[in-house]
DNA sequence: ACTTACCGTAAGTCATCACTTACGATTCGT
DNA sequence: ACGAATCGTAAGTGATGACTTACGGTAAGT
């Protein structure tokens, strides 16, 4: 069970802003700690859990360390909450029935 | 943007194994609370964070208080996570291209 | 070779949050 | 009507984690 990792990293919001500016594709450090609102050593220790959690890949260009979304990472937490939502409509469905036929006698 | 509440509120592992116990359908607080690592006013604290996520709903019946898991809510971080997924996936392809195409130059 | 740029890590501080115990309110059972 | 059950909330405590500054290490530029 990685999806918990997953979700625990991002759940703080610097982490998600980092995800965020990495839809376009990878970037460097330097580059992503460019005009945010914490330092760049911040930035680093949260690549570090995002890419811990199976979230972020790593790839060392030269001088600097381009950083790109792991699509397995997301797809993993996409499952968790495919069954998630199967199950949560299965119940519903299931209680909205139970209602209809007039309770439980 | 809600769903940042709903995956603040699924970051807790006290709080996704409430959502493990609903999976079934409604329950009562005690019957969640029941075997569970921690006492019943934490679990009601949770309750109300994940209620506050909008990824539970109540509904009172009689002395005691049924939970279940709000479709909508799991909804929204389905959508979310699909984006993402989009996004990296495209991005991820898009990379691979470049680097096949013999890097920049 | 020497300086500069890029990046990760260490140490320390501060705030957030999950938890417990105690209490009050509402509803069921007799 | 009275006692028991179910549940939410308040107050207080402890631990986790996000952040900063300082530092070391590697690659690029001149």
């Amino acid at each position: 069970m990685d999806y918990e990792d997953a979700i625990t990293a991002l759940a703080d919001p610097t982490r998600r802003e980092i995800i965020n500016r990495l839809r376009g594709g990878p970037l460097p450090v330097s580059a992503i700690a460019a005009d945010m609102a914490v330092s760049r050593p911040a930035v680093s220790q949260h690549l570090r859990v995002l890419s811990d959690a199976g979230l972020l890949n790593v790839t060392p260009q030269g001088n600097r360390r381009l950083y790109f979304i792991a699509p397995e990472g997301v797809d993993q937490l996409r499952r968790y909450l495919d069954t998630l939502w199967d199950d949560a409509l299965g119940a519903f469905e299931r209680a909205a029935r139970e209602k209809a036929k007039g309770g439980s006698k």
